[in-house]
Parts: C-alpha cells; sequence; structure tokens
DNA sequence: TACACCTTAAACACTTCTCTTTAACATTGC
DNA sequence: GCAATGTTAAAGAGAAGTGTTTAAGGTGTA
C-alpha cells in the first residue's frame, strides 16, 4: 500500500519547487520536461485536496445535519438559527456567537460576502457541540 | 475527478456502519456478501489513512516536527509544552495560550473530549510561528 | 459446541491514476 | 519582440485501486 496519497515523484516536485526552483530548474533535476513538472505538480495539488475532503467526510461521520443556511442570510441571523437548532437537539454549541461566525466564516471565506451567505451553507453538528459546514 | 477519496460504495458502508447495522446486515441492504462489506470497509479506512498522512506531509514540508502530544494529556499541560519546546528552537508561537488551545482543539475535535487528548497528535512548527497538528 | 460477527487471502475483470512526450497557448518582464 | 515561466490538451503504456466471489480462519458469547 502506498503511503499517502502522493506518489515519490509528486513529493520530489514538491519539495524542490518548495525551495524556490523554476519548474524548468526542477524538470533538468529529475531529467524531463517543463510540462511534465507542471503536470505532476497538479496533480499533487489534487491528491492534497482529495485529502481534505476525505476529512471533510469524517468529521461529517459522526455529526449529524443540523440545518441549512439558505443563499442570502445574514451571518447573525445564521448564528441565531444555529443555536435555535441545536437548542432543539438538546446540544449545547460550543461557541459564543462571535466565535461561531468567524468559524463559519473561515469555514470557507469565498461564500460569504460582506456579512451574506452567497450559496447554501450545509451546517453538521455532533454531540460535543462541534460545527462543521459542508 | 472524484471528490474526495473514497468511493460511493465506501461513504455508504461507512455511514450503515456508524448507525450501529452490522457487516452482515449492511450487506443485505447493499446486496453483496459480509466479506465484501468487510474488505470495503478496510479499504476506506486505509483511504482516511492516507488521507491523513497526506496532509502530514503538507505540513512537514516547510514546517519540522515540534513535538507530540500523548493520548491523555490536558490541552492546557499541552499548550505549556509546545510553549516550551517552540522556546527551545528559538522560535516564537504565533498564539497565546487561549488561541492554541483552540486551534489544537479546532485541528480536528473528535480527537478530543473535554479537555483530554484522546489520541497522540503531532505538532509541526514553521519559522513563522504557524502551528499545524497531524 | 454452536452461532453470530468480523477478518483475510487469492483471483479476476474493470476502471482509474500516473508519468511521459509533444505541441500549442498565456503571462510577465526586459 | 522575445525570453522565461507556467498551463493545457491529447495520447499511450504501465501501474495501482476497486468491487466482487469463494473459501478459510478468527473471536467472543450463550
Amino acid at each position: 500500500m502506498k503511503q499517502g496519497l502522493l506518489t515519490d515523484r509528486q513529493k520530489e516536485v514538491l519539495r524542490y519547487r518548495k525551495t524556490g526552483l523554476t519548474q524548468q530548474q526542477v524538470a533538468d533535476i529529475i531529467q524531463t520536461s517543463k510540462a511534465n513538472v507542471c503536470t505532476i505538480e497538479k496533480a499533487a495539488y489534487e491528491n492534497i485536496e482529495r485529502a481534505k475532503e476525505t476529512l471533510e467526510f469524517l468529521y461529517t461521520l459522526d455529526s449529524e445535519h443540523l440545518c441549512t443556511i439558505k443563499s442570502g442570510t445574514d451571518l447573525i441571523d445564521a448564528a441565531t438559527l444555529i443555536f435555535q437548532d441545536a437548542e432543539k437537539l438538546g446540544i449545547k454549541v460550543k461557541y459564543n456567537t462571535l466565535e461561531l461566525i468567524n468559524r463559519i466564516h473561515d469555514s470557507n471565506p469565498s461564500r460569504f460576502r460582506a456579512r451574506y451567505v452567497r450559496e447554501d451553507v450545509e451546517v453538521y453538528i455532533n454531540r460535543e457541540g462541534d460545527l462543521f459546514f459542508g
């Protein structure tokens, strides 16, 4: 079984690139074309994305769906909604309003503009009162 | 491109199993053998491991290993330990104790129960004092 | 012992990923 | 313009992962 998602080739490229080398320089070192370095690097980042998505799924696995924050909602109203729905389930949310709003926003900043939600956000909660946003 | 590392089949099995069903019951529902459910479930957990290893690699790419927080440690003691070890390396941690505890906890809430660590957590630090937990 | 539950190994068809080359296109800075 | 950097698409060979069956081996418990 492969260790991690990244191949040796992909790690090699990422390490060299991290030191500041250009794709061409890396290509010269590992004896291939710069186009290939680009492809390998891209595949590596796609794998990293997939790894993140996988762990997100894990979080939602021991959580249950709490509510959906509809597009256009004000973040402050969203927080109120979350507290209400959590209370219905008898779960105490681990965060206060300010922390909660920051957490929602940080989960994927591009989904918000100013205080407003731009696209539906699914909210999950576990028994400890942790929240996840999908 | 597949979304995440897990196949639909693997997620399906994990979800059913999470509800408490036996492998045989899941097998009946998804119309296959219990041996196959076992195989799929195992593959799913291997994929989850690989996802974790992948992100660990990412952290280590521009960070170095700082310490390991042992299972059973109190989060407050963990924070103290981190500050001490960072000082040994001559690196100033970017966070105060409260922020630090929140960051550790948020890195993967399921690894904690109340103030205690449920499984070992690897801690990485970079020259800017950013912390990562694997 | 018998039963329910879980795990493992081998084998197979099938699909997907990986690395590679080649050739073209986009962006930036001189 | 042109040189350097990075990106993309198409195509192919080889490698790796997936779901499946069958058959055997564990573990725990009534």
